[in-house]
DNA sequence: CAACTGAATGAATAACCATTCATTTTTTGT
DNA sequence: ACAAAAAATGAATGGTTATTCATTCAGTTG
């Protein structure tokens, strides 16, 4: 006990420091969604932290490697949270598409701040290398998965028409999509409404699978 | 002749005010792409143009109101194209549609330089009014007119099924996802493929009036 | 051609902001 | 309880950048 003392009380203080720099990280997510990705400053990140100025570099060593970490905590929870599905033994090929769906429109995926963060991101992709390199793998990773998802689907309905790879490229491009109608919302659009739209798209493909909801 | 001459000479000076704010805009347009919208500087700016520091604050009187009219620029080239479509008396219902999409997957319309800015300014949406209130407005007017082809469509196809709204925003939210793909391509979509995989969907809605391509 | 007008210039200014680091506070080990 | 180590602080620094404005330049008029 007394042996792996100085082991173990290594655990606390990585820890802690884990939990600093998500605290820190959140605060990010929060300035960027009310002050934009250009208006956010050290200051604002701090403060909003309840934290001292000097407190990021000391965890990140600059502002650039705190907004790269923001991007990788966003992606990997989507990530993460996607793999859980296509990973879960107990689910059909039908009921995994479907899991997908709600967890594209779920409360903790299209919370506004967030989705302020990805497009934020995804503004500066073009002249920003890191941030593009992020991006494309989980995008790559994502497209993978569900391809395959649609190909066994489409084995198992005898779709003989349906080009899962256009489906899976079309699929995503809607999300995105509505993800963008989500964030701006001039119409208004709920997330029920966004769900039930991507819903309709693949009732098109596997109308045996999917029904589209009756009444508006 | 000589009566009006001070009037006429009115007309160039004014004129090539319209053309330097043009062609600082487009400047502009070129320094969002490469180096991103927090990274774009009045030194850039001015310089990629070829004129010197000062001309901006000239022209604009701030940074902020040129990125204001560079986003006014891309939206009206963007609603104004559109505009023509749907005010074009020789063309059916049908041929405004695909004129839609052909004009949204056009060079001019997807050239990345223009896709990188609107996805900037997106980006910075929800944390500045002044942007949203100019987003807001050209999407309220397309949806509108779009909406109103769809159910005219409908009504001359005999698609009893199709609700307008709902395809003319899940076509919205598909191009926007396009787009994006379009402008990050890590799998390297080109504007001839993402053009119809906009089809194909418009072929699920309205199948005796649109056909996916065959072949890949 | 000389006086006038407005556009354009860019050095100087002033504001802003990321980063540093000497100092203070807190935690840990004995 | 005490020393040593780690974490946190925030005033000071230095680099960057938007904006200003006295001056230069180009075009027009009488």
């Amino acid at each position: 006990m007394k042996a792996n003392k100085a082991e173990l009380n290594k655990i606390p203080r990585s820890l802690s420091k884990q939990a600093r720099r998500k605290q820190l990280i959140e605060a990010t997510i929060q300035c960027i969604a009310d002050k934009g990705l250009s208006g956010t400053t050290m200051a604002d990140v701090t403060q909003r932290a309840g934290l001292s100025l000097g407190i990021v570099n000391l965890h990140f060593q600059s502002k650039e490697k705190l907004l790269i970490e923001t991007l990788n905590f966003i992606s990997d929870e989507y990530t993460s949270g996607l793999n859980k599905i296509f990973n879960n033994q107990r689910l059909n090929t039908e009921q995994k598409i479907l899991a997908h769906i709600n967890f594209d429109f779920s409360r903790e995926i299209i919370d506004r701040n967030k989705l302020a963060v990805w497009f934020a991101f995804w503004g500066e992709t073009k002249s920003r290398p890191a941030y593009f390199s992020i991006c494309a793998s989980y995008i790559m990773e994502i497209a993978n998965n569900l391809t395959n998802l649609f190909a066994l689907l489409k084995q198992q309905g005898d779709y003989t028409e349906v080009d899962p790879e256009l489906v899976c490229t079309c699929y995503t491009a809607l999300s995105d999509g509505l993800w963008l109608d989500l964030l701006i919302t001039p119409k208004g659009l709920k997330p029920a409404q966004a769900q039930s739209i991507a819903m309709h798209y693949l009732a098109t493909q596997f109308p045996n699978h999917f029904k589209t909801q009756t009444g508006s």
